[in-house]
DNA sequence: TAGGCCATCTGGTCCT
DNA sequence: AGGACCAGATGGCCTA
């Protein structure tokens, strides 16, 4: 009556072992591809997961067919959770700060791309302003300040990337200036709820 | 011990 | 037909 997937994952890495600190990094997670070797499976704990809904006989080509899509949604998972733990490698990290979860790694990309997003627009604005009479000078056009900034927002305004003004966790711009903005960071991650 | 986080299994759906 | 993607379910580990 248990499933008969029952163990099939039993030979699955220790990620048990390293769930906190080094899921994907340094675990001898199996290479995309290639499923685990057959190697025996750890007899410690009984690592049965899943629901395990198939019960009775299973016809053998439906099983192997599950088998195989259970291996690949494993991989695809281990490529998402890999391309999560780059994120987070690129992320201000800090000493001692335990490891972001995942929600927590998007949710603080999130406000990073955002103000890092806001020192770009507003050291044009400065620059701009410095510049005003020169431009206005050379380049007629009101609105040449700023311009790559804006063309690629599709909105030339502060509140253009949607996600700032809607995202709960992105602070109002007016609570920044330029140079502090990438130290705001750190207040960001007990705030990204 | 409860709750959060996570990995995995599973079946459904969509796409090639 | 088979693979990718998704969401729900399940159970293990960890921490407050």
């Amino acid at each position: 009556m248990d499933s008969v997937y029952s163990d099939i994952d039993s030979n699955s890495c220790d990620f048990f072992q390293h769930t906190d600190d080094e899921e994907s990094r340094g675990s001898p997670r199996s290479s995309p591809g290639s499923p685990e070797p057959e190697q025996p499976a750890q007899p410690q704990k009984k690592r049965r997961r899943g629901r395990g809904r198939s019960e009775g006989a299973v016809p053998v080509v439906r099983k192997n067919r599950r088998v195989k899509a259970n291996d690949r949604e494993r991989n695809r998972m281990h490529n998402l959770n890999d391309a999560l733990d780059t994120l987070r490698e690129i992320l201000p990290a800090f000493p001692d700060e335990t490891k972001l979860t995942k929600i927590e790694t998007l949710r603080f990309a999130h406000n990073y791309i955002w103000a890092l997003s806001e020192t770009i627009r507003i050291a044009d604005l400065q620059a701009g302003k410095s510049d005003a009479s020169l431009l206005r000078r050379e380049a007629p056009s009101p609105g040449s300040d700023a311009c790559s900034w804006s063309s690629c927002s599709g909105s030339s305004d502060s509140s253009s990337p949607s996600y700032c003004a809607s995202s709960p966790g992105s602070p109002a711009a007016a609570d920044y200036l330029p140079h502090d903005a990438l130290f705001a960071f750190r207040s960001f991650v007990p705030g990204i709820y």
